[in-house]
DNA sequence: GCATAAACGAAGGCTGTCCCTCCGTTTGGT
DNA sequence: ACCAAACGGAGGGACAGCCTTCGTTTATGC
Protein backbone atom coordinates (compact mmCIF):
# COMPACT_ATOMS: atom_id res chain seq x y z
CA UNK A 1 0.00 0.00 0.00
CA UNK A 2 1.38 3.00 -1.03
CA UNK A 3 1.06 6.50 1.36
CA UNK A 4 0.55 9.21 -1.01
CA UNK A 5 -2.89 11.25 0.43
CA UNK A 6 -5.31 8.75 -0.60
CA UNK A 7 -6.21 10.66 -4.02
CA UNK A 8 -4.55 10.01 -7.11
CA UNK A 9 -7.22 10.32 -9.18
CA UNK A 10 -9.38 12.59 -8.24
CA UNK A 11 -8.70 16.36 -6.63
CA UNK A 12 -11.21 15.52 -3.42
CA UNK A 13 -11.59 17.97 -0.44
CA UNK A 14 -9.13 16.42 1.67
CA UNK A 15 -9.88 13.34 3.79
CA UNK A 16 -10.00 13.31 7.39
CA UNK A 17 -7.52 11.39 9.43
CA UNK A 18 -9.53 8.25 10.02
CA UNK A 19 -11.32 8.33 6.77
CA UNK A 20 -7.92 7.78 4.92
CA UNK A 21 -7.17 4.72 7.36
CA UNK A 22 -10.44 3.21 6.55
CA UNK A 23 -10.31 4.16 2.58
CA UNK A 24 -6.86 2.40 2.56
CA UNK A 25 -8.36 -0.74 4.97
CA UNK A 26 -11.05 -1.42 2.62
CA UNK A 27 -8.67 -1.45 -0.35
CA UNK A 28 -5.86 -3.46 1.49
CA UNK A 29 -9.27 -6.09 2.27
CA UNK A 30 -10.80 -5.78 -1.51
CA UNK A 31 -7.10 -6.85 -2.43
CA UNK A 32 -7.16 -9.70 -0.56
CA UNK A 33 -11.05 -10.82 -1.39
CA UNK A 34 -10.85 -10.21 -5.50
CA UNK A 35 -7.95 -12.23 -5.64
CA UNK A 36 -9.52 -14.83 -3.35
CA UNK A 37 -13.13 -14.94 -4.83
CA UNK A 38 -12.95 -12.30 -7.97
CA UNK A 39 -14.43 -9.29 -8.46
CA UNK A 40 -18.00 -10.30 -8.06
CA UNK A 41 -17.36 -10.93 -4.44
CA UNK A 42 -19.51 -9.38 -1.51
CA UNK A 43 -18.90 -5.88 -0.79
CA UNK A 44 -20.15 -6.81 2.63
CA UNK A 45 -17.42 -9.01 2.88
CA UNK A 46 -15.03 -6.61 1.89
CA UNK A 47 -16.22 -3.94 4.25
CA UNK A 48 -16.30 -7.04 7.41
CA UNK A 49 -12.50 -7.58 6.43
CA UNK A 50 -11.90 -4.26 6.30
CA UNK A 51 -13.18 -3.90 9.89
CA UNK A 52 -15.38 -1.03 8.58
CA UNK A 53 -19.12 -0.25 7.76
CA UNK A 54 -21.23 -1.32 4.45
CA UNK A 55 -21.54 2.63 4.69
CA UNK A 56 -18.29 3.81 4.68
CA UNK A 57 -17.32 1.52 2.05
CA UNK A 58 -20.15 3.36 -0.40
CA UNK A 59 -19.23 6.56 0.94
CA UNK A 60 -15.75 5.96 -0.09
CA UNK A 61 -16.35 3.93 -3.10
CA UNK A 62 -19.90 4.58 -4.89
CA UNK A 63 -20.40 1.64 -6.96
CA UNK A 64 -18.08 -1.71 -7.52
CA UNK A 65 -16.20 0.18 -10.67
CA UNK A 66 -14.24 2.33 -8.46
CA UNK A 67 -13.57 0.09 -5.91
CA UNK A 68 -11.96 -1.75 -8.14
CA UNK A 69 -10.22 0.86 -10.22
CA UNK A 70 -8.45 1.91 -7.00
CA UNK A 71 -6.81 -1.23 -6.02
CA UNK A 72 -5.61 -2.06 -9.71
CA UNK A 73 -4.01 1.72 -9.49
CA UNK A 74 -2.42 0.79 -5.93
CA UNK A 75 -1.12 -2.34 -6.93
CA UNK A 76 0.62 -0.59 -10.00
CA UNK A 77 2.05 2.13 -7.63
CA UNK A 78 3.33 -0.44 -6.15
CA UNK A 79 5.16 -2.48 -8.18
CA UNK A 80 6.76 0.72 -9.65
CA UNK A 81 7.69 2.02 -6.32
CA UNK A 82 9.17 -1.98 -5.81
CA UNK A 83 10.78 -1.57 -9.15
CA UNK A 84 12.61 1.41 -8.57
CA UNK A 85 13.93 0.45 -5.11
CA UNK A 86 15.25 -2.65 -6.41
CA UNK A 87 16.98 -1.54 -9.80
CA UNK A 88 18.99 1.05 -7.16
CA UNK A 89 20.20 -1.76 -5.17
CA UNK A 90 20.43 -5.05 -7.10
CA UNK A 91 23.29 -5.92 -9.38
CA UNK A 92 22.07 -7.42 -12.40
CA UNK A 93 18.62 -7.42 -14.15
CA UNK A 94 18.21 -10.71 -12.88
CA UNK A 95 18.27 -9.96 -9.48
CA UNK A 96 15.71 -7.35 -10.17
CA UNK A 97 13.68 -9.33 -11.78
CA UNK A 98 13.53 -12.37 -9.26
CA UNK A 99 13.30 -9.79 -6.06
CA UNK A 100 9.85 -7.92 -8.06
CA UNK A 101 8.45 -11.90 -8.37
CA UNK A 102 8.59 -12.52 -4.62
CA UNK A 103 7.70 -8.68 -3.56
CA UNK A 104 4.45 -9.13 -5.62
CA UNK A 105 3.68 -12.79 -5.00
CA UNK A 106 4.18 -11.97 -1.34
CA UNK A 107 1.95 -8.91 -1.25
CA UNK A 108 -0.77 -10.93 -3.34
CA UNK A 109 -0.40 -8.56 -6.40
CA UNK A 110 0.16 -10.27 -9.21
CA UNK A 111 -3.52 -11.75 -9.46
CA UNK A 112 -5.35 -8.31 -9.85
CA UNK A 113 -2.74 -7.05 -12.08
CA UNK A 114 -3.63 -8.50 -15.11
CA UNK A 115 -6.79 -9.85 -13.25
CA UNK A 116 -8.73 -6.83 -13.25
CA UNK A 117 -8.07 -5.27 -16.74
CA UNK A 118 -11.08 -6.91 -18.60
CA UNK A 119 -13.76 -5.49 -16.36
CA UNK A 120 -12.05 -2.29 -16.43
CA UNK A 121 -12.15 -2.46 -20.17
CA UNK A 122 -16.04 -1.17 -20.19
CA UNK A 123 -15.16 2.19 -18.13
CA UNK A 124 -14.46 4.38 -20.79
CA UNK A 125 -13.50 7.05 -17.95
CA UNK A 126 -10.76 5.30 -16.15
CA UNK A 127 -9.72 2.93 -18.61
CA UNK A 128 -7.49 5.19 -20.00
CA UNK A 129 -5.89 6.05 -15.92
CA UNK A 130 -5.34 2.18 -15.69
CA UNK A 131 -3.75 1.89 -19.23
CA UNK A 132 -1.14 3.97 -19.35
CA UNK A 133 -0.60 3.07 -15.65
CA UNK A 134 0.00 -0.68 -17.23
CA UNK A 135 1.61 0.56 -20.16
CA UNK A 136 4.26 2.31 -18.28
CA UNK A 137 5.12 -0.58 -16.00
CA UNK A 138 5.58 -2.66 -19.10
CA UNK A 139 7.68 0.06 -20.57
CA UNK A 140 10.04 -1.04 -18.06
CA UNK A 141 9.76 -4.46 -17.23
CA UNK A 142 10.32 -5.65 -21.06
CA UNK A 143 14.13 -3.91 -21.73
CA UNK A 144 14.76 -5.67 -17.79
CA UNK A 145 13.70 -9.26 -18.94
CA UNK A 146 15.56 -8.51 -22.03
CA UNK A 147 18.83 -7.66 -20.49
CA UNK A 148 18.43 -10.48 -18.14
CA UNK A 149 18.18 -13.17 -21.02
CA UNK A 150 20.82 -11.17 -22.55
CA UNK A 151 22.87 -12.04 -19.58
CA UNK A 152 22.19 -14.99 -19.87
CA UNK A 153 20.61 -15.97 -16.89
CA UNK A 154 16.90 -16.18 -17.95
CA UNK A 155 15.87 -18.82 -20.66
CA UNK A 156 15.08 -16.87 -24.03
CA UNK A 157 11.88 -17.81 -24.75
CA UNK A 158 10.06 -16.27 -22.12
CA UNK A 159 7.66 -13.41 -22.69
CA UNK A 160 6.82 -10.86 -19.83
CA UNK A 161 3.29 -12.02 -20.27
CA UNK A 162 4.27 -15.81 -19.35
CA UNK A 163 5.45 -14.12 -16.61
CA UNK A 164 2.42 -12.19 -15.27
CA UNK A 165 0.33 -15.28 -15.79
CA UNK A 166 2.70 -17.14 -13.63
CA UNK A 167 2.10 -14.68 -11.07
CA UNK A 168 -1.57 -14.38 -11.57
CA UNK A 169 -1.94 -18.22 -11.26
CA UNK A 170 0.98 -18.20 -8.26
CA UNK A 171 -1.28 -15.81 -6.34
CA UNK A 172 -4.58 -17.15 -6.36
CA UNK A 173 -5.06 -19.29 -3.03
CA UNK A 174 -6.66 -22.34 -3.35
CA UNK A 175 -10.27 -22.47 -1.70
CA UNK A 176 -11.09 -24.62 0.88
CA UNK A 177 -7.79 -24.95 1.91
CA UNK A 178 -6.67 -23.88 5.21
CA UNK A 179 -4.53 -20.06 4.59
CA UNK A 180 -1.58 -21.07 6.42
CA UNK A 181 -1.02 -24.26 4.06
CA UNK A 182 -1.97 -21.67 0.92
CA UNK A 183 0.78 -19.66 1.82
CA UNK A 184 3.48 -22.49 2.60
CA UNK A 185 2.38 -23.98 -0.98
CA UNK A 186 2.72 -20.84 -2.93
CA UNK A 187 5.83 -19.80 -1.36
CA UNK A 188 7.02 -23.61 -3.02
CA UNK A 189 5.49 -23.18 -5.68
CA UNK A 190 6.98 -19.94 -6.46
CA UNK A 191 10.43 -20.66 -6.01
CA UNK A 192 9.64 -23.91 -8.76
CA UNK A 193 8.00 -21.03 -10.82
CA UNK A 194 11.85 -18.88 -10.32
CA UNK A 195 14.00 -21.79 -11.60
CA UNK A 196 12.14 -22.26 -14.60
CA UNK A 197 12.67 -19.27 -15.80
CA UNK A 198 16.60 -20.05 -15.60
CA UNK A 199 18.17 -20.15 -18.44
CA UNK A 200 19.11 -23.64 -17.05
CA UNK A 201 15.78 -25.26 -17.32
CA UNK A 202 15.62 -24.74 -21.40
CA UNK A 203 16.07 -27.83 -23.04
CA UNK A 204 17.58 -26.11 -26.19
CA UNK A 205 14.37 -27.42 -27.57
CA UNK A 206 12.60 -24.25 -26.90
CA UNK A 207 8.50 -24.53 -25.03
CA UNK A 208 6.32 -26.66 -26.55
CA UNK A 209 3.36 -25.18 -27.90
CA UNK A 210 2.92 -22.21 -29.60
CA UNK A 211 4.14 -18.48 -28.35
CA UNK A 212 0.50 -18.21 -27.21
CA UNK A 213 -0.98 -15.07 -25.99
CA UNK A 214 1.63 -12.89 -27.69
CA UNK A 215 -0.69 -11.77 -30.97
CA UNK A 216 -4.35 -9.89 -31.33
CA UNK A 217 -3.77 -6.33 -29.66
CA UNK A 218 -7.34 -6.54 -29.58
CA UNK A 219 -7.42 -8.92 -26.92
CA UNK A 220 -8.13 -8.49 -23.19
CA UNK A 221 -4.60 -8.63 -22.53
CA UNK A 222 -3.35 -5.93 -24.77
CA UNK A 223 -0.19 -5.65 -27.08
CA UNK A 224 2.40 -8.36 -27.46
CA UNK A 225 4.27 -7.91 -24.12
CA UNK B 1 -15.08 -40.25 -18.36
CA UNK B 2 -14.72 -43.89 -17.38
CA UNK B 3 -17.19 -46.08 -19.46
CA UNK B 4 -17.73 -48.48 -16.93
CA UNK B 5 -21.56 -49.19 -15.95
CA UNK B 6 -22.06 -45.72 -14.50
CA UNK B 7 -22.54 -47.71 -11.11
CA UNK B 8 -19.40 -48.09 -9.07
CA UNK B 9 -20.63 -47.22 -5.77
CA UNK B 10 -24.19 -48.52 -4.72
CA UNK B 11 -26.11 -51.69 -6.54
CA UNK B 12 -29.14 -50.08 -7.87
CA UNK B 13 -31.38 -51.64 -10.52
CA UNK B 14 -29.56 -50.52 -13.78
CA UNK B 15 -30.06 -47.07 -15.44
CA UNK B 16 -31.93 -46.75 -18.84
CA UNK B 17 -29.78 -45.72 -21.46
CA UNK B 18 -30.48 -42.25 -21.74
CA UNK B 19 -29.59 -41.66 -18.25
CA UNK B 20 -26.52 -42.98 -17.78
CA UNK B 21 -25.95 -40.59 -20.98
CA UNK B 22 -27.26 -37.78 -18.54
CA UNK B 23 -25.48 -38.73 -15.65
CA UNK B 24 -22.18 -39.06 -17.65
CA UNK B 25 -23.24 -35.66 -19.04
CA UNK B 26 -23.59 -34.19 -15.34
CA UNK B 27 -20.62 -35.29 -14.08
CA UNK B 28 -18.25 -33.56 -17.08
CA UNK B 29 -20.50 -30.23 -16.15
CA UNK B 30 -19.58 -30.63 -12.56
CA UNK B 31 -15.98 -31.24 -13.25
CA UNK B 32 -15.49 -27.65 -15.36
CA UNK B 33 -17.96 -26.06 -12.91
CA UNK B 34 -16.50 -26.98 -9.60
CA UNK B 35 -12.84 -26.08 -10.96
CA UNK B 36 -13.90 -23.00 -12.00
CA UNK B 37 -16.07 -21.94 -8.94
CA UNK B 38 -15.28 -24.24 -6.17
CA UNK B 39 -17.81 -26.99 -4.67
CA UNK B 40 -20.33 -24.05 -3.36
CA UNK B 41 -21.32 -23.71 -6.99
CA UNK B 42 -24.66 -23.36 -8.53
CA UNK B 43 -26.63 -26.55 -8.79
CA UNK B 44 -28.41 -25.14 -11.19
CA UNK B 45 -25.84 -24.11 -13.76
CA UNK B 46 -24.20 -27.38 -13.54
CA UNK B 47 -27.49 -28.75 -14.75
CA UNK B 48 -27.76 -25.97 -17.15
CA UNK B 49 -24.37 -26.81 -18.82
CA UNK B 50 -25.18 -30.45 -18.81
CA UNK B 51 -27.91 -29.67 -20.72
CA UNK B 52 -30.12 -31.18 -18.69
CA UNK B 53 -32.97 -30.21 -16.34
CA UNK B 54 -32.36 -29.42 -12.63
CA UNK B 55 -34.85 -32.58 -11.72
CA UNK B 56 -32.40 -34.64 -12.97
CA UNK B 57 -29.64 -33.76 -11.38
CA UNK B 58 -31.32 -34.50 -8.15
CA UNK B 59 -32.71 -37.53 -9.38
CA UNK B 60 -29.49 -38.62 -9.88
CA UNK B 61 -27.59 -37.11 -7.35
CA UNK B 62 -29.76 -36.12 -3.90
CA UNK B 63 -27.40 -33.61 -2.54
CA UNK B 64 -24.12 -31.48 -3.39
CA UNK B 65 -21.91 -34.10 -1.79
CA UNK B 66 -23.29 -37.19 -3.14
CA UNK B 67 -22.33 -35.03 -6.92
CA UNK B 68 -18.98 -34.22 -5.42
CA UNK B 69 -18.20 -37.57 -4.83
CA UNK B 70 -19.15 -39.13 -8.09
CA UNK B 71 -16.63 -36.38 -9.90
CA UNK B 72 -13.90 -37.25 -7.81
CA UNK B 73 -14.00 -40.98 -7.87
CA UNK B 74 -14.47 -40.61 -11.47
CA UNK B 75 -11.28 -38.71 -11.51
CA UNK B 76 -9.35 -40.98 -9.74
CA UNK B 77 -10.41 -44.10 -12.35
CA UNK B 78 -9.68 -41.87 -15.17
CA UNK B 79 -6.01 -41.38 -13.51
CA UNK B 80 -5.77 -45.04 -12.92
CA UNK B 81 -6.88 -45.86 -16.32
CA UNK B 82 -4.09 -43.38 -17.64
CA UNK B 83 -1.57 -44.39 -15.45
CA UNK B 84 -1.79 -48.06 -16.72
CA UNK B 85 -1.61 -47.07 -20.12
CA UNK B 86 1.07 -44.94 -19.77
CA UNK B 87 3.07 -47.60 -17.92
CA UNK B 88 2.84 -49.80 -21.04
CA UNK B 89 3.28 -47.78 -23.71
CA UNK B 90 6.15 -45.20 -22.33
CA UNK B 91 9.59 -46.57 -22.40
CA UNK B 92 10.69 -44.33 -18.71
CA UNK B 93 9.29 -43.25 -15.69
CA UNK B 94 9.68 -39.62 -16.77
CA UNK B 95 8.04 -39.75 -19.49
CA UNK B 96 5.36 -41.82 -17.96
CA UNK B 97 4.97 -38.89 -15.11
CA UNK B 98 5.14 -35.94 -17.83
CA UNK B 99 2.29 -38.01 -20.18
CA UNK B 100 0.37 -37.89 -16.82
CA UNK B 101 0.35 -33.96 -16.10
CA UNK B 102 -0.21 -33.54 -20.09
CA UNK B 103 -3.63 -35.49 -20.12
CA UNK B 104 -4.49 -34.88 -16.18
CA UNK B 105 -4.29 -30.73 -17.26
CA UNK B 106 -5.55 -31.36 -20.29
CA UNK B 107 -8.59 -33.29 -19.02
CA UNK B 108 -9.36 -30.64 -16.00
CA UNK B 109 -8.70 -33.05 -13.60
CA UNK B 110 -6.47 -31.97 -11.77
CA UNK B 111 -7.76 -29.49 -9.34
CA UNK B 112 -10.22 -31.67 -8.37
CA UNK B 113 -8.29 -34.58 -7.04
CA UNK B 114 -6.93 -32.88 -4.21
CA UNK B 115 -9.65 -29.90 -3.89
CA UNK B 116 -12.06 -32.02 -2.60
CA UNK B 117 -10.91 -33.57 -0.30
CA UNK B 118 -11.46 -31.62 2.34
CA UNK B 119 -15.37 -31.36 1.53
CA UNK B 120 -15.80 -35.03 2.04
CA UNK B 121 -13.61 -34.79 4.89
CA UNK B 122 -16.73 -34.19 6.74
CA UNK B 123 -18.54 -37.40 5.08
CA UNK B 124 -17.82 -40.89 6.86
CA UNK B 125 -20.00 -42.38 4.66
CA UNK B 126 -17.90 -42.29 1.50
CA UNK B 127 -14.80 -41.11 3.09
CA UNK B 128 -13.35 -43.90 3.07
CA UNK B 129 -13.65 -45.29 -0.39
CA UNK B 130 -12.33 -42.04 -1.48
CA UNK B 131 -9.63 -41.98 0.90
CA UNK B 132 -8.98 -45.42 -0.83
CA UNK B 133 -9.11 -44.31 -4.12
CA UNK B 134 -6.23 -41.72 -3.57
CA UNK B 135 -4.38 -43.78 -0.94
CA UNK B 136 -4.30 -46.51 -4.03
CA UNK B 137 -3.29 -43.64 -6.44
CA UNK B 138 -0.44 -42.40 -4.15
CA UNK B 139 0.92 -45.75 -3.87
CA UNK B 140 1.75 -45.95 -7.70
CA UNK B 141 2.80 -42.13 -8.18
CA UNK B 142 5.05 -42.39 -5.22
CA UNK B 143 7.42 -45.27 -6.71
CA UNK B 144 7.05 -43.62 -10.44
CA UNK B 145 8.61 -40.45 -8.68
CA UNK B 146 11.24 -42.05 -7.01
CA UNK B 147 12.39 -43.83 -10.30
CA UNK B 148 12.22 -40.68 -12.47
CA UNK B 149 14.64 -39.00 -9.97
CA UNK B 150 16.89 -41.92 -9.95
CA UNK B 151 16.92 -41.81 -13.64
CA UNK B 152 18.63 -37.94 -12.91
CA UNK B 153 15.70 -37.08 -15.02
CA UNK B 154 13.83 -35.35 -12.54
CA UNK B 155 15.06 -32.70 -9.98
CA UNK B 156 15.79 -34.75 -6.41
CA UNK B 157 13.96 -32.15 -4.16
CA UNK B 158 10.66 -32.64 -5.56
CA UNK B 159 7.84 -34.53 -3.57
CA UNK B 160 4.65 -35.67 -5.05
CA UNK B 161 2.12 -32.68 -3.71
CA UNK B 162 4.68 -30.55 -5.07
CA UNK B 163 3.48 -31.67 -8.52
CA UNK B 164 -0.14 -32.23 -7.15
CA UNK B 165 -0.54 -28.73 -5.88
CA UNK B 166 1.06 -27.41 -9.11
CA UNK B 167 -1.18 -29.50 -11.05
CA UNK B 168 -4.19 -27.93 -8.74
CA UNK B 169 -2.97 -23.88 -9.61
CA UNK B 170 -2.41 -25.07 -13.39
CA UNK B 171 -5.99 -26.30 -13.99
CA UNK B 172 -7.52 -23.80 -12.60
CA UNK B 173 -8.94 -21.38 -15.38
CA UNK B 174 -8.90 -17.55 -14.12
CA UNK B 175 -12.23 -16.28 -13.91
CA UNK B 176 -13.09 -13.43 -16.36
CA UNK B 177 -10.68 -14.49 -18.95
CA UNK B 178 -12.03 -15.61 -22.51
CA UNK B 179 -11.82 -19.54 -22.37
CA UNK B 180 -9.33 -19.70 -25.38
CA UNK B 181 -6.74 -17.49 -23.68
CA UNK B 182 -7.48 -19.61 -20.52
CA UNK B 183 -6.25 -22.83 -22.74
CA UNK B 184 -3.50 -21.62 -24.32
CA UNK B 185 -1.99 -19.29 -20.98
CA UNK B 186 -2.60 -23.18 -19.36
CA UNK B 187 -0.60 -25.15 -22.00
CA UNK B 188 1.80 -22.91 -21.99
CA UNK B 189 2.24 -22.81 -18.08
CA UNK B 190 2.20 -26.30 -18.23
CA UNK B 191 5.18 -26.98 -20.22
CA UNK B 192 6.95 -24.30 -18.18
CA UNK B 193 6.29 -26.33 -14.95
CA UNK B 194 7.34 -29.26 -16.40
CA UNK B 195 10.41 -28.12 -17.65
CA UNK B 196 11.24 -26.77 -14.06
CA UNK B 197 10.24 -30.55 -12.65
CA UNK B 198 13.56 -31.16 -14.70
CA UNK B 199 16.75 -31.96 -13.18
CA UNK B 200 18.92 -29.51 -15.16
CA UNK B 201 16.60 -26.71 -13.22
CA UNK B 202 17.80 -27.21 -10.17
CA UNK B 203 20.68 -25.19 -9.21
CA UNK B 204 22.29 -26.98 -6.82
CA UNK B 205 21.08 -25.37 -3.73
CA UNK B 206 17.88 -27.50 -3.65
CA UNK B 207 14.38 -25.55 -3.07
CA UNK B 208 14.59 -22.22 -1.56
CA UNK B 209 12.02 -22.64 1.23
CA UNK B 210 11.06 -24.93 3.62
CA UNK B 211 10.16 -28.15 2.19
CA UNK B 212 5.96 -27.12 2.95
CA UNK B 213 3.40 -29.86 3.22
CA UNK B 214 5.26 -32.66 4.50
CA UNK B 215 4.35 -33.34 7.52
CA UNK B 216 0.68 -33.54 9.76
CA UNK B 217 -1.06 -36.49 8.76
CA UNK B 218 -3.75 -34.64 9.88
CA UNK B 219 -3.94 -32.16 7.57
CA UNK B 220 -6.09 -32.22 4.66
CA UNK B 221 -3.28 -33.40 2.50
CA UNK B 222 -3.40 -36.70 3.72
CA UNK B 223 -0.08 -38.47 5.36
CA UNK B 224 3.52 -36.99 3.39
CA UNK B 225 3.85 -38.11 -0.21
C1' DG C 1 -12.74 22.39 25.54
C1' DC C 2 -16.29 22.93 22.58
C1' DA C 3 -18.86 23.51 18.39
C1' DT C 4 -19.59 21.64 14.07
C1' DA C 5 -19.01 19.37 10.01
C1' DA C 6 -17.33 15.04 8.64
C1' DA C 7 -17.42 10.37 9.13
C1' DC C 8 -19.24 6.27 11.09
C1' DG C 9 -22.06 1.68 11.65
C1' DA C 10 -26.17 -0.82 11.64
C1' DA C 11 -30.78 -1.70 10.34
C1' DG C 12 -33.85 -2.74 6.74
C1' DG C 13 -36.45 -2.78 2.18
C1' DC C 14 -35.66 -4.60 -2.25
C1' DT C 15 -34.15 -7.67 -5.62
C1' DG C 16 -32.23 -11.60 -7.56
C1' DT C 17 -30.53 -16.26 -7.07
C1' DC C 18 -30.46 -20.73 -5.55
C1' DC C 19 -32.46 -24.85 -3.41
C1' DC C 20 -35.49 -28.51 -3.94
C1' DT C 21 -40.12 -30.66 -4.86
C1' DC C 22 -44.15 -31.56 -7.49
C1' DC C 23 -46.33 -32.91 -11.55
C1' DG C 24 -47.70 -33.35 -16.33
C1' DT C 25 -45.14 -35.03 -20.51
C1' DT C 26 -41.89 -37.80 -23.15
C1' DT C 27 -39.16 -41.88 -24.11
C1' DG C 28 -36.59 -46.24 -23.97
C1' DG C 29 -37.15 -51.21 -23.46
C1' DT C 30 -39.65 -55.45 -24.12
C1' DA D 1 -47.93 -50.99 -28.05
C1' DC D 2 -47.61 -50.71 -23.39
C1' DC D 3 -45.75 -48.84 -19.14
C1' DA D 4 -42.31 -48.00 -15.96
C1' DA D 5 -38.60 -45.02 -16.06
C1' DA D 6 -36.87 -40.79 -16.93
C1' DC D 7 -37.45 -36.06 -18.20
C1' DG D 8 -37.89 -30.73 -17.80
C1' DG D 9 -39.69 -26.71 -15.89
C1' DA D 10 -42.56 -24.10 -12.82
C1' DG D 11 -42.68 -22.16 -8.47
C1' DG D 12 -42.63 -21.51 -3.19
C1' DG D 13 -39.53 -20.69 0.43
C1' DA D 14 -35.12 -19.17 2.11
C1' DC D 15 -31.30 -16.48 1.89
C1' DA D 16 -27.57 -13.35 0.55
C1' DG D 17 -26.17 -9.28 -1.42
C1' DC D 18 -27.11 -4.37 -2.89
C1' DC D 19 -27.60 0.15 -1.45
C1' DT D 20 -29.98 3.93 1.32
C1' DT D 21 -31.44 6.19 5.36
C1' DC D 22 -30.62 7.88 9.85
C1' DG D 23 -29.24 8.45 14.55
C1' DT D 24 -24.59 8.39 16.84
C1' DT D 25 -19.63 9.17 17.26
C1' DT D 26 -15.31 11.58 16.34
C1' DA D 27 -11.69 14.51 14.33
C1' DT D 28 -10.35 19.21 13.83
C1' DG D 29 -10.02 24.33 14.11
C1' DC D 30 -10.68 28.01 17.08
Amino acid sequence: MLEGDGNMTESAPRLRADARRNREQVITAAREVFIEQGTEASLEEIARRAGVGIATLYRRFPDRGALIRAVVLDNMAVITEELEAAEKEEPDAESVLVRLLRVVVRRRIGALVLLLLPSLHEDPTTHEQVRAARASAIRRLRPLLRAAQREGRLRGDITITDIALGLVKLSRPLPMIAARLNDAATERQLELFIDSLRASSADGTGLRGKPALDADPNDVLGPPL
